[in-house]
RNA sequence: GGGCGUUUAGCUCAGCUGGUUUAGAGCAUCUGCCUUACAAGCAGAGGGUCUGCGGUUCGAAUCCGUAAACGCCCACCA
């Protein structure tokens, strides 16, 4: 390969290597000896693109497995899609309207042969995006959640749990979206603070509840008794006047001092004419308002409770898609408020606050801040509606989803996360599963044709429900059930998370082959990694499914990502534009330059702020790696081992071996722990610091001299472990650079196999280790006092400088220093001097010294041990820490004492020296 | 209204059960260098009374209490 430039240039080994990869069918995955590591990919809106939230996700997923592929496991990362019902169809619906096609116009068959066609033409686009980013998926995997054996395990599931008695259908009040005209689980209803009204509108006492002056006055001074010149009223505050046309009654609480005197009575709602019932409740609370509660069993949820507990009827004013609807309302108040009817509701809204000013029934109106639901998918206002659905039992998957997290068999990254799971499970609620939507999994439940027509499907007997797994089988049932054979499917669909929380199951066909091969090696799997935004939708419930249908988890491991944000902690979002284009990003920085760069800044859990800065650092390092290859690759190399350095470079060897090991073992404690961000880091500074800065240098050949054999070997060993080590982070240039590093790679091999610990390193005992790694830290610094020593007087790299020694001092640092080591030599009182440890090193300055400045150095210096000297004897000297701290503690402190107080002698030498001079 | 989390150099963050030479990293900044792998680089330097207050302790960034700011999750107050 090209070697000259002094560039990498990522985008042509990229592709060429994800080829390779495929060619080669490197991802690939089946079941054998090894122990297995599993990870399903949160699948992806078919017809979404990628974005900055994937990036980060698939990027740690993407190092998880390729770290347990180096790892010797067999590692096996599933793609795949989801059918996203709601958003799909949203999107379908509006490329038909964009064609003049009304979904309504279309039967069921013809609407999903386009919603097909749409996901054939639009779909996958995004796993394509993957291959950019370097993503080492199981292509001949690919799943997708509406294909036919997720769709099998959906409808197997669906009816075991009916039969179970953990599925039932009833009239809720539930979520319903208008704009989709569908139902919508609790999880999928996003609340916002919202500024409005709270309006109090005069619901007039009626007459034929009538009262009189002489009972207003018995009643307690504390009632809050309104009157005008058209009589008695009681005044109700709401936030949805528009509401009032299903108003059935006005519930007071019973121990209201300020309402009392509306015991008994009825009220006549406003517009409507309608008189209905004060009621009397604890639920209402005393002060809020007035007191007055207007109860809409149809369209509130704490309503339609009162009504429930009174037996109330209900009036549902609305049509599907929230518009009103007058002929809901009796006949006779009909005339009153036709010209509402077919209007939005909250055009209506407003309309009806004019209205009744008008007629003066509008007693204030205050500002109200107030929360308001709306649909995660379309972001309208949901409104409550009462509807027949079909709920999930979950209390007992509560039940058995709840122990494995909290004892830690499922462990959560980070930990804080418990908190909010077992929140939500122990304040579990029915699931409502069911969507009027046509784009998903069809609801298996049959309804005998002839009884439906006669019962309407409200009324419909449960006891003459069929659900089962095809009509076929629904029929020979319903036979058996002496039902007719005419049967009629349920309309509606599943929620998308109905299929998504079997994923990890159904990849391995494990739903309704739970014996199989596959799903017995694969499963559990190992590690998750999502958004705790789907902590509810997706993960508890992915548990849940994992334990009613394996009895087992389904995964050991979940890491929770962060949310990724612009630089200035803004949300990434389409309508601000601050969300980069991850391929933009790519091509400019390289896959693995855009994944440095998202992992520079991805501690777990925490929100990332996103700064295309560290993809820039990421590029940077790929550069840095280039050329410490194209550094190690020029070199002439000697047919034996003879060289003058010898010695030096044996060192350098043991010592850049126990620095790599230190670092290997450093790399494997932080991924145990998901700290990828600090692992990589650890990476990047034994690549930069310790391998291109120090032991590059130090075995570096003289100029066109060649470098021996063992050296060199060594080297490439090096260099073989460090690209092995940096292979999860940046997969492309560590391939690249491998195959030029090792010509002996035939086809077909790639580093990604190569294990992690092969048997190039020579091990080196820790205590030797830990030994060698000190020295040459002492090493370092004498090298770099007298770098800076060289750079504070200017000192040319030409000029030659000597450094006087008491000790002996390794050849190296006059390699790294460009010097001349001196040893025992006496010291000249023209020298810059400085301590490394206790001993002191000077370097003869001659014409460069600056007596001054020297002095200043030293007198700081000095100042300073001595402060830090007082301090350690401020401990020492304090009986109690002498007395009550460890040992070890104590004799730590006596050190420091003894080598302060070395030092200060030599630095009282040193200026009386000066001084002198 | 409940619950959780965060607050350490200009920025993003480490700092685990209190004591490791008077707080670390990366980036950014400043100074000097085009030194024959790399200016997408090298060498050097500066920068923090660890959000405030109180407590426990011989000793607190670290433990406890409290206040403030920011953020997140949950909840049917019209």
């Amino acid at each position: 390969m090209e070697t000259t430039s002094t560039t990498y240039n990522p985008s042509a080994s990229e592709s060429r290597w994800y080829q390779y990869w495929l060619d080669n069918n490197l991802f690939h995955s089946q079941p054998d000896q090894r122990e297995p590591y599993t990870v399903v990919i949160p699948p992806p809106n078919v017809t979404g693109v990628l974005h900055m939230g994937h990036v980060l996700n698939e990027t740690i997923q993407d190092i998880l497995v390729r770290r347990a592929r180096l790892e010797g496991k067999n590692a096996c990362w599933v793609p795949g899609t989801d059918h996203a019902s709601i958003a799909t169809e949203a999107k379908v619906i509006k490329r038909l309207k964009e064609q003049g096609i009304n979904k309504s116009d279309l039967t069921r068959e013809e609407f999903l042969k386009h919603a097909w066609a749409w996901t054939d033409e639009h779909g996958g686009i995004i796993l394509k995006q993957l291959r950019r980013l370097g993503c080492s998926c199981d292509w001949d995997r690919t799943a997708f959640t509406m294909d036919d054996t997720r769709s099998r395990a959906v409808i197997h599931v669906f009816c075991d749990l009916y039969r179970k008695g953990l599925i039932y259908r009833g009239l809720r009040m539930v979520n319903w979206d208008p704009e989709r005209q569908t139902a919508l689980s609790d999880e999928e209803v996003i609340y916002h603070d919202e500024h409005s009204h709270l309006y109090y509108l005069k619901y007039r006492v009626s007459p034929t509840t009538p009262i009189t002056e002489q009972e207003v006055n018995a009643f307690a001074a504390d009632n809050v008794i309104h009157k005008d010149e058209k009589g008695y009223y009681a005044v109700v505050a709401t936030t949805r006047p528009e509401t009032i046309f299903g108003d059935i009654a006005v519930c007071i609480n019973p121990k209201d001092p300020a309402n009392q005197w509306l015991k008994g009575k009825k009220v006549i709602v406003p517009l409507v004419g309608r008189e209905i019932p004060i009621i009397e409740d604890r639920y209402v609370e005393i002060g809020f308002g007035t007191g007055c509660l207007k109860v809409t069993p149809a369209h509130d949820v704490n309503d339609y409770a009162l009504g429930q507990k009174y037996n109330l009827r209900s009036i549902d004013i609305f049509t599907p898609d929230a518009h009103l609807n007058m002929s809901a309302l009796e006949d006779e108040l009909q005339a009153n408020v036709g010209k509402y009817n077919g209007m939005d509701r909250f055009d209506c809204r407003k309309q009806i606050v004019e209205d009744l000013k008008q007629m003066e029934l509008v007693e204030k109106v205050e500002d109200y801040d107030n929360k308001v639901g709306y649909s995660e998918r379309t972001n309208v206002p949901i409104e409550p509606r009462l509807s027949l659905q079909w709920f999930i039992r979950m209390q007992h998957f509560a039940d058995i989803a709840l122990p494995p997290v909290m004892n830690d068999d499922i462990v959560f990254y980070p930990q804080k996360y418990k908190n909010t799971y077992r929140n939500w499970l122990e304040n579990i609620k029915d699931w409502c599963i069911s969507r009027q939507l046509w784009w998903g999994h069809r609801i298996p439940a049959y309804y005998d044709a002839d009884l439906l027509a006669q019962t309407g499907l409200e009324t419909y007997p449960a006891d003459k429900i069929i659900v089962s797994e095809s009509l076929e089988d629904a029929q020979t049932m319903a036979s058996a059930m002496g039902l007719s054979t005419n049967l009629v499917q349920d309309e509606g669909a599943l929620d998308t998370w109905f299929s998504s929380w079997l994923w990890p199951i159904s990849l391995f066909d494990g739903i309704e082959h739970p014996e199989n091969k596959e799903i017995q090696y694969y499963y559990p799997t190992a590690d998750l990694v999502t958004g705790p935004d789907i902590i509810f939708f997706w993960v508890a419930r992915m548990i849940m499914a994992g334990y009613e249908y394996m009895g087992n988890m389904p995964f050991k491991h979940v890491y929770f990502t962060g949310i990724v944000r612009d630089k200035l902690g803004r949300k990434m979002s389409k309508s601000l534009g601050n969300s980069p284009d991850p391929l933009d990003l790519i091509d400019r920085y390289g896959a693995d330059g855009v994944r440095m760069g998202m992992m520079l800044s991805a501690p777990a859990g925490n929100d990332i702020l996103f700064d295309e800065s560290l993809c820039e650092q990421g590029r940077n390092f790929c550069n840095k790696i280039w050329n410490c290859f194209r550094l190690v690759k020029g070199w002439q190399v000697a047919e034996t081992d003879d060289n003058t350095n010898k010695t030096q470079n044996d060192y350098a060897i043991r010592w850049f071996t126990a620095k790599l090991q230190q670092a290997q073992a450093e790399v494997a404690d932080l991924f145990g722990k998901y700290r990828l961000s600090e692992a990589l880091m650890t990476v990047y500074k034994l690549y930069t610091d310790e391998f291109s800065g120090w032991y590059l240098e130090m075995i570096k050949p003289a100029y066109q001299q060649p470098i021996d054999l063992s050296t060199y070997e060594a080297t490439i060993n090096f260099f073989d472990a460090l690209l092995r080590l940096l292979h999860p982070f940046m997969p492309f240039i560590t391939e690249e650079l491998w195959h030029s590093l090792r010509p002996e790679a035939t086809e077909g091999k790639s580093i990604m196999n190569a294990t992690l610990c092969g048997n190039q390193e020579v091990g080196i005992k820790s205590r030797e280790a830990g030994l060698i790694i000190d020295e040459v830290e002492t090493l370092k610094e004498i090298v770099t006092n007298i770098r800076a020593i060289r750079a504070q007087k200017n000192i040319p790299l030409k000029e030659k400088m000597t450094l006087v020694s008491p000790v002996k001092v390794n050849g190296l640092v006059e390699k790294m220093a460009q010097c001349e080591i001196q040893v025992g030599g006496e010291k000249s009182a023209t020298s810059a001097s400085f301590i490394v440890g206790t001993t002191e090193y000077s370097v003869p300055l001659d014409r460069f010294i600056n007596v001054e400045d020297e002095l200043r150095k030293l007198e700081a210096d000095l100042q300073h041990q001595e402060g830090f000297l007082k301090g350690v004897m401020a401990k020492l000297n304090n009986e109690k820490f002498v007395a009550h701290a460890k040992p070890e503690v104590v004799e730590l402190e006596r050190k420091k004492q003894h080598d302060a107080e070395t030092r200060i002698e030599v630095l009282r030498k040193s200026i009386a020296a000066l001084k002198g001079a």
